[in-house]
RNA sequence: UGGGGAGUGGCCAAGCGGUAAGGCUCCCGGCUGUUAACCGGGUAAGCGCAGGUUCAAGUCCUGCCUCCCCAGCCA
């Protein structure tokens, strides 16, 4: 019968075969092992003299690393044996005998492992932030499923229209002139708000910022709920909620790869509700008295922000930005018009801004009054100034950086090992 | 774009003016319980590129290229 190897506990003492490929192979004259790795879990084959078919030996001796093979007899548990199970083989049959594997058992560098990110791809490390992506996506999904959200998938290709014109990518659409890759999906998605209520989107998000830090992709995954009648409070208590819910989850069911990312479960075990807040004016009043040379109505550099979350061991939330250094669609606090009703969620342990968010401008004239100032054209933004004619309402939403949230959480240095294959300056391959 | 660092066999890495260590991979041999096994043997680079100084240059000088880190921008 034909198994993976997570499924081997329901299998001990029958025979079982298991197609995969080598991960490491050890000789002991007339005792061999050799270690399948089948993307379920590591496990030992052991071949021995008489136990085994001379075929089985023969194709063990041309086994190279990578090498793909099938491998078949009893499996029982074994502490001895990595992974815990392990398989005394009657037969072993190569698939193919891989060439000279790139990648070691010892260290790389970090534009090697990126030339090949197709092979690093199946590193044990490499795999372990793999599934834990895939878990918090998993849990953003049942998040928005369970409290009645509709996804509403948001264009890619559009014209120009999001935040700021000076980072998109570009590129001819027919005869209608210069299309845009999408940088937000948020205007639409307010568009759906007001059809559904309660909505989300979550796709890739293109920005041509030429920056080079560990917290910035090109191409990166963004999720963005977007809500009808919620203020900017209740949206920062959304933000709470589902980061609670998206650690509880990954504490749930990513116990063995955290364990294999070494993460220290206590740092993400402290990430409980509720999150502290404070307000723009009071983070710049303490980032001033801490000897920090920032001054009100300028956005916070790195260095501020660890500064700032030097004392918390659980996010925290800033809100209330001024209104200059944020986009034109956010509204603006009636009883302060220099401020904007916002928040940005800052990580603990330097991850940065996981979060921003932000109470949406309702009002149709002080919309277009925004747009105006800010040179946009204005054409481009008829239909979402639509949205204001028919039926506005205060709404609120945020956009939460995937790979952000699954650097935190894997406890990474850099965010290009969150995503499969990574877009940055200077890397369109693999 | 600015500041810092680095480019030596397939990978990692020593050498810092005198004719390219070592480890991993790979190949050959040994071992019936290995755990990034071990032991013995072997193949493989002229040192990012272009000039220059010198009897002699990975090693010094000049220019260029590439990568990494930090900053800006943001999620």
């Amino acid at each position: 019968m034909k198994v993976h190897i997570s499924e081997l506990q329901d299998h001990a003492g029958q025979s079982v075969t298991v197609s995969g490929w080598l991960y490491q192979k050890r000789s002991s004259g007339k005792i061999k092992f050799a270690v399948l790795r089948d993307g379920t879990g590591y496990l030992q084959g052991v071949i021995a003299k008489g136990e085994a078919a001379d075929s089985a030996l023969d194709d063990f001796e041309r086994l190279t690393q990578e090498s793909s093979f099938t491998m078949t007899g009893p499996v029982r548990e074994d502490k001895r044996a990595p992974g815990g199970f392990e398989m005394t083989v009657k037969e072993l049959t190569v698939i193919q005998v891989a060439g000279e594997y790139p990648i070691g058992p010892k260290e790389h560098g970090p534009g090697f492992l990126m030339d090949n990110r197709h092979l690093w791809l199946r590193s044990s490390r490499q795999h372990a932030i793999m599934r834990v992506r895939n878990e918090i996506v998993m849990a953003i999904r049942q998040f928005f499923y369970e409290r009645d959200f509709v996804l509403i998938d948001t264009p890619i290709l559009t014209g120009a229209i999001g935040e700021t014109a000076s980072t998109l990518f570009e590129t001819q659409y027919f005869d209608l002139g210069k299309a845009y890759l999408a940088q937000t999906g948020q205007l639409y998605v307010e568009a759906g708000a007001m059809a559904h209520g309660r909505v989300y989107c979550f796709g890739p998000t293109f920005r041509a910022e030429k920056s080079k830090t560990r917290k910035h992709l090109n191409e990166f995954w963004m999720l963005e709920p977007e809500v009808a009648f919620n203020d900017s409070n209740a949206n920062m208590q959304l933000q709470e909620d589902l980061v609670c819910y998206i650690m509880d989850w990954v504490l749930r069911k990513c116990r063995t790869e955290l364990a294999a990312l070494n993460r220290d479960i206590s740092k993400l075990e402290a990430v409980k509700a509720p999150f502290p807040r404070i307000s723009y004016d009071e983070a710049i009043a303490r980032l001033q008295k801490a000897g920090m040379t920032i001054t009100w109505g300028n956005d916070f550099g790195a260095p501020d922000e660890e500064k700032l979350m030097e004392e918390y061991e659980r996010p925290l939330f800033v809100y209330n930005w001024p209104t200059e250094c944020k986009a034109f669609y956010m509204k603006r606090n009636p009883e302060r018009p220099d401020v904007v009703l916002c928040d940005d969620l800052l990580g603990p342990e330097g991850y940065g801004e996981l979060i921003g968010g932000s109470q949406r401008e309702d009002d149709h004239d002080l919309l277009l009054e925004r747009i105006r100032a800010q040179k946009l054209p204005e054409e481009s933004y008829a239909w979402y100034l639509d949205l204001r004619k028919y039926g506005s309402v205060p709404h609120a939403g945020f956009g939460l950086g995937l790979e952000r949230v699954v650097g935190w959480v894997c406890g990474l240095e850099h965010v290009r090992e969150t995503i499969p294959f990574a877009r940055t300056i200077g890397r369109l391959y693999p």
